[in-house]
DNA sequence: GGCAGGTGTCATCAG
DNA sequence: GTCTGATGACACCTG
């Protein structure tokens, strides 16, 4: 046996509002005294009548002057920029010559004085409304008549204070004092009326008066829905809008007509989506953007960071919302704005300050609850989005990850096959320099080259690898 | 008319 | 128990 030593090389990352503007009413309108030299356009005429025929909505009485006209100027505290209640418009056309607002009586017991005209304010007084803020606080009102606060209080205390000063009334014997008080002359609706999407809270909102549901039809809870009030009053109206969106020469009057030109400042829980869009314009309605382009971020509260939406400025002929209509037909004396984006403390203690009947009640609740739905919707769909891109590009980062990866084993099973080759080739070369005793080279048949833990090499016969 | 995207609303759940 | 935000589901609208 002999030993050979062979050696081998080795291979190697957002007020107070404050004062309000004037305007027309819903008061006004439901309680017959047509504003002096409305509108006679017969599509008027007929939402005119439409309005006129809820018997419900005449029935609603504007509270007191006092609980109106003298309290709901009184602002709760500086809330928000005052810029972002919209009330600049700079692209209103003509006020009609009838709209003479200033001579009209139904500003008398109007729970909308704040409602004037847009055009008309403009025209005269720049500084109304919630362009300057210091001037508003300035405006603040007399506080709420005793009466009226003592009966709101005493109607709604409980072991929170102004922490939540209608729990009661939303719901239980007062829901049912509101039915009994208002249905007496509820319409029957067709099945049709209803809309599928009808946007009515189920929770806050009593049942359907229907063949199907006797149970409210009995004796003290008559047939009113609120839906019926908001359905009607809003069905008028949406006519309307309909209309008005057909014909834009009647934008200005229509926005007077059913002051929807301020509303759609002054009660939208969303953004404005009228820009620069003229009451002059006539024809071709004006391509709006993106809704949620218009939502800005803005600080309510000195300190305090809320997330709310702004009506972006300008626009006028912007149709009214639901709830609009629902808020304006049932004289709520309060902005949308307020109603979904104050701070609860402040929006109970807002309700405080008016005396707000339960129907009332329940629908500005209903109107908070979807403001801040929509609202959350909205950005629960933005993190949606911002997940899916997020998701994809950590995808389109995993796939190049992987073909890296892939291109890497590629690369290194090639440098192996070489090595392999590299090793044969040495081997070949090993066995063709080694003789036997008598001279003659090892059959790489019959031997082996093996390497020991310390390096020596030896070369070993096959039969002994098969012993092994 | 069908389709896709956007939006509002409701129901439900969790904190 | 109530309130509120988040979210799925649905309906509607629009291009």
């Amino acid at each position: 046996m002999c030993f050979l030593f062979v050696y081998f090389s080795n291979y190697k990352e957002v007020a107070a509002p404050g004062r309000l503007c004037g305007g027309v009413s819903i008061h006004a309108n439901l309680t017959g005294v047509r504003p002096h030299g409305a509108p006679q356009d017969s599509d008027m005429d007929v939402a005119w009548q439409e309005l006129m025929a809820i018997t419900e909505l005449q029935e609603f009485q504007v509270p007191s002057e006092g609980s109106y006209e003298s309290t709901q100027y009184q602002s709760v505290q500086p809330m928000a920029p005052a810029g972002d209640y919209g009330m600049v418009q700079p692209h209103c056309g003509p006020l009609p010559a009838a709209w003479d607002l200033s001579a009209a009586d139904t500003h008398e017991g109007c729970c909308y004085p704040e409602e004037m005209s847009t055009c008309s304010r403009l025209s005269s007084n720049t500084e109304t409304g919630y362009e300057n803020p210091e001037h508003q606080l300035g405006q603040r009102m007399l506080p709420v008549s005793s009466h009226a606060q003592s009966s709101l209080m005493s109607m709604t205390s409980t072991s929170k204070g102004h922490r939540r000063p209608n729990a009661c009334l939303s719901q239980g014997l007062n829901r049912h004092m509101m039915w009994t008080t208002l249905g007496q002359n509820a319409p029957v609706r067709s099945a049709d009326d209803l809309e599928s999407d009808s946007g009515l809270s189920l929770g806050s909102s009593p049942p359907l008066a229907s063949p199907d549901n006797p149970a409210v039809g009995t004796p003290g809870y008559h047939n009113l829905d609120m839906s019926l009030v908001y359905k009607d009053c809003e069905d008028s109206m949406a006519e309307h809008t309909r209309r008005a969106r057909v014909n834009y020469s009647m934008d200005c009057q229509s926005q007077s007509y059913l002051h929807s030109g301020e509303h759609a400042s002054y009660f939208s829980p969303q953004p404005n989506l009228s820009y620069p869009q003229s009451c002059a314009v006539t024809s071709h309605p004006v391509k709006q953007p993106s809704p949620a382009a218009q939502y800005s971020v803005m600080t309510s509260r000195v300190g305090t960071h809320h997330t709310v939406f702004t009506k972006p400025q300008g626009g006028s002929s912007t149709p009214m919302s639901r709830d609009e209509r629902r808020a304006a037909a049932l004289k709520i004396p309060f902005p949308m704005e307020k109603i979904i984006n104050l701070p609860v403390d402040d929006f109970n203690e807002l309700l405080t300050q008016y005396t707000l009947n339960d129907t009332q009640l329940a629908l500005v609740r209903d109107i908070r609850r979807r403001g801040k739905n929509k609202v959350a919707a909205q950005n629960c769909r933005k993190r949606k989005l911002e997940s899916i891109i997020h998701l994809e590009r950590e995808l389109n980062h995993l796939q190049a990850q992987r073909d890296h990866l892939v291109q890497e084993r590629l690369e290194f099973t090639r440098s192996l096959a070489f090595i392999k080759c590299r090793l044969t080739d040495l081997y070949k070369e090993v066995f063709s320099h080694l003789r036997d005793q008598d001279g003659q080279p090892y059959s790489v048949d019959d031997y082996s080259l093996q390497q020991t833990p310390d390096g020596s090499i030896y070369l070993v016969p096959h039969s002994m690898d098969n012993r092994e």
